[in-house]
RNA sequence: GCCCGGGUGGCGAAAUCGGUAGACGCACAGGAUUUAAAAUCCUGCGGACUAAUAAUCCAUGCCGGUUCGAUUCCGGCCCCGGGCACCA
């Protein structure tokens, strides 16, 4: 007898629904607070993925668990409205891209609702909504105020075909990835934030902090803080100088060569004319380039002579100035010493371009570069010295000649915050005729899109915005202006959002204070690993700067992080719809019911690892809920319900409470599951059934399967809604009662077990050591044998040792 | 090349302060029930050798080491997945 899904669950969802079930009263302060959220979706046509399904899964059950152990708790879900997929269909259609995201918010909430999470549907936000996005704005304007968002020219990619820069992997042989399209680099002005202030707290942050290990590796090297010298290069016969850091300060009277990045601003200055061809052409040959394919050509360095020469300032040794691509304009100065002795890359370099090399380690170079520590030679007071004293004095030394310093720098780059788009929130300054900047006042937000009669960019690459007669004829105080036609990143609305949450309906604050206060930090979020770096490092630091401005009273927005894997297609490869491996939720419940599929996921394996789907995998958890159904339901296990204990269900059902709780609460839903099954297992051998075991079992099932688990409830006779029952608490002693198998080992090969008292004390173990010998096997094993010792590791193991 | 994960039956996995490897489930096979099927129930299910659910041996990517005992710890290697901005 199986149940039918479908009528069970629809009905308890219109429960849930029409009695706001799940609506979180944030005032209530009288019992402890539970934040856990879900990374928002992006609201894309195809619908949610069944890899959607298992993080929201996991944090649905966790909050349902935490309602029933007594905490208020907050647990939302919103959209992250932005995004290019929309926009395309906007150029497409002629239609403005708010209507294609509106109907696909609405295929998401039917679905999420169909699943049967515990969401509060009162706080749903979309961060394309201008009641939201006027607080982006206004976090954007407080960053330009506090000097953190600033104008610059960055080296991007840009497609004037299309109109607008392409990121990285959307270049394919210096050609766009659609279209085919020639792509340039070239510089132009964009709006950037000031994450790299930021980048020391964001680093420290980091310890305290409950994420995956990985995720705060890969941060931290995100971030790349280390510790060196800046050396001040002058040029020969010039009055120029140049800058170079390094780490590697103890290595400085090594240094042969120095190399500048092709985009270095001295490079023209500093080219010779019989060298102006070669180094025009090898610019030319880097900027058809891309970022990805400069480093793909790790294996071997290029690089050519400019003609003039830099003066070491340790030592007034005259070294020539190349340029390379192996260095970049992005990291440090844009300006490397080198030292072929000690640095790999420069020992290839200079073998392929004949120059000299100085050892400055006492070591071997004569197959590879030395990087080690070592004692230092040639290097005058340096002499004798092993790395790190040798930096010290080198650094101190240059001090002292006004010819470096210590420096600490960053990997960490600002973050490019502009967008030649027209689905994104606009950029809230206007550029004056007279070269001024005129933030928008702080009143006039939310400063909204406005409708355009296509969504196009321009013919002449200009962004889509600045279509609008509205938009580029502005008039501020009797000057005339332009707005900034370039809107922010998808970054922007996502950045913030889970604070927004707490008290979405505010329209003049982005929260009230104490609910903020009270509700931050998130406690429990659960989102993709390819997250790790972007979004986990830009929420942080708009975070942080919320903190400073006094705005937010914790100084880290994520307390505890999960990631969950992918969910690969029966194939194993990723899903896609190319493969045609994709799998709809809606299919699958269908077919088996949302408890089921929602039971699968969390039982397959751990949420963080990724997976492939099996097909048949809901139909084994359907088969389990049908069973657990039975309990409740069938006459024949219906007339074995009893209200006496029944002992040899004990052990199982106390250890099944203290494995579900202790489980759930780590996220690790497969194991604890899985002792579930082997409780109902073991009443379905049994020949009476407690009534107070089936329901808790009702409870314990219900973070998982809700529908079922509150059907089964009603049918013991129980009227209320499950959420807000007590959570079960089990009987310690009871766990005592089963008594323990022992192993018998002979020479570390088992033998034999034996059952025996738990926990037992010195003199009763070695009744356990003569009846571990008394074994035939044993006995066997030991035929001709002296035994040495018997190890006994209580609870556990008796291990014979015998010669 | 660097960084981070991971490798256990036909499959997903469980067990790691070192202590009975494979819990739980899927798939499969046999049986019961049924006119039949579905559903359900019972049984088996890493491999070898077996009449055997007797004993023994081999098995947690590979090779070594420590140990009474290693999936777990140490050293070396191979493979798979993810990330990357040659980081000076």
């Amino acid at each position: 007898m199986g149940y039918d899904h479908k009528i069970i669950e629809e009905k308890w969802e219109k429960v849930w629904d029409d009695e706001k079930v799940y609506k979180t009263d944030v005032y209530d302060f009288s019992k402890p607070k539970f934040y856990v959220l879900d990374m928002f979706p992006y609201p894309s046509a195809v619908g949610l993925h069944v890899g959607h399904v298992e993080g929201y899964t996991a944090t649905d059950a966790l909050a349902r668990m935490k309602r029933m152990q007594g905490y208020n708790v907050l647990h939302p879900i919103g959209y992250d409205a932005f995004g290019l997929p929309a926009e395309q269909f906007a150029i497409k259609n002629n239609q403005n891209p708010s209507i294609y995201t509106e109907k696909n918010i609405a295929n998401f909430r039917r679905q999420l609702k169909r699943l049967g999470f515990s969401y509060d549907w009162d706080r749903q936000i979309e961060t394309s909504d201008p009641s939201y996005y006027k607080w982006t704005q206004w976090i954007f304007l407080k960053l330009y105020e506090n000097d953190l968002a600033y104008e610059d020219y960055r080296l991007v990619n840009y497609c004037p075909a299309l109109g607008t820069v392409l990121a990285n992997e959307e270049v394919i042989d210096g050609k766009s990835e659609r279209g085919g399209y020639p792509v340039e680099r070239r510089p132009m002005k964009q709006w950037c934030l000031k994450i790299t202030s930021y980048a020391d707290k964001l680093l420290e942050g980091l310890d305290e902090i409950d994420w995956p290990q990985s995720t705060i590796n890969m941060q931290r090297n995100w971030i790349g803080k280390s510790k060196g010298t800046i050396v001040k290069f002058s040029v020969q016969n010039s009055d120029k100088t140049f800058e170079v850091f390094t780490t590697r300060a103890d290595t400085l009277f090594g240094c042969t060569y120095c190399v500048l990045a092709p985009e270095h601003p001295l490079v023209k200055e500093l080219t010779t004319e019989e060298q102006k061809e070669a180094v025009a052409e090898y610019i030319k040959s880097c900027e058809a380039k891309s970022d990805l394919e400069r480093t793909d050509l790790a294996k071997e360095k290029t690089g050519v002579f400019l003609g003039s020469y830099a003066v070491n300032p340790i030592n007034d040794k005259v070294v020539p100035i190349y340029i390379g691509d192996y260095v970049l304009s992005t990291y440090g100065t844009g300006a490397v010493m080198a030292v072929p002795a000690h640095d790999q890359r420069d020992y290839e370099f200079a073998k392929k371009h004949h120059i000299d090399f100085i050892k400055v380690i006492d070591s071997d170079i004569s197959e590879s570069a030395f990087e080690g520590d070592g004692t230092h030679i040639n290097s005058q007071f340096a002499n004798g010295l092993d790395n790190e004293d040798a930096k010290k004095a080198i650094t101190e030394k240059l001090i002292e000649l006004g010819k470096g310093n210590y420096k600490v720098n960053y990997r960490l780059r600002d973050w490019l915050f502009s967008r030649q788009r027209y689905w994104g929130e606009p950029i809230p300054i206007v550029h004056l005729d007279d070269g001024t900047l005129y933030p928008v006042p702080f009143d006039e937000l939310p400063l909204k899109l406005p409708e355009l009669s296509d969504y196009k960019p321009t013919g002449d690459g200009r962004p889509p915005l600045s279509k609008a007669a509205e938009w580029v004829d502005v008039s501020i105080d009797g000057h005339k202006g332009e707005r900034e036609t370039n809107t922010m990143p998808q970054w922007a609305g996502s950045s913030w959002y889970y604070a927004r949450y707490i008290d979405p309906h505010n329209n003049e604050a982005i929260g009230d204070k104490k609910l903020l206060d009270h509700w931050l930090p998130v406690d429990v979020y659960v989102g993709g690993a390819e997250h790790a770096v972007l979004h986990l490092l830009y929420a942080r630091f708009w975070h942080k700067f919320l903190h400073d401005l006094g705005i937010f009273k914790c100084d880290e927005p994520f307390k505890k992080l999960y990631h969950q894997g992918l969910i690969l297609g029966s194939d194993g490869q990723k899903m896609s719809k190319s493969l045609g491996n994709t799998v709809s939720p809606d299919q699958v419940i269908e077919e088996y019911g949302a408890d089921a599929l929602r039971l699968y996921e969390m039982f397959k394996g751990p949420v963080d690892q990724s997976l492939p789907w099996s097909p048949d995998g809901p139909k084994g958890a359907k088969r389990f809920l049908d069973k657990f159904y039975r309990l409740y339901a069938d006459q024949n296990f219906v007339s074995l319900w009893t209200d006496e204990e029944v002992p040899e269900l004990d052990y199982e059902y106390n250890f099944t409470i203290k494995k579900c709780t202790e489980d759930f609460e780590v996220l690790h839903y497969n194991t604890g599951i899985s002792q579930i099954m082997i409780l109902v297992n073991a009443i379905y051998k049994s020949n009476k059934i407690p009534k107070h075991i089936l329901l808790d079992l009702t409870k314990l099932l219900f973070p998982l399967c809700p529908h079922i688990s509150q059907e089964c409830y009603q049918l013991l006779g129980y009227t209320n809604i499950l959420d807000f029952e007590k959570w079960p608490t089990y009987d310690e002693t009871k766990l005592l009662t089963k008594p323990v198998t022992y192993a018998v080992q002979v020479n570390g090969k088992l033998k034999g077990t034996i059952e025996f008292k738990k926990d037992a004390d010195d003199s009763e173990l070695e009744e356990l050591k003569k009846s571990a010998l008394e074994l035939d096997n044993v006995k066997n094993a030991l035929c001709g044998k002296v035994v040495n010792k018997i190890i006994v590791v209580k609870n556990k193991i008796v291990s014979i040792v015998a010669k």
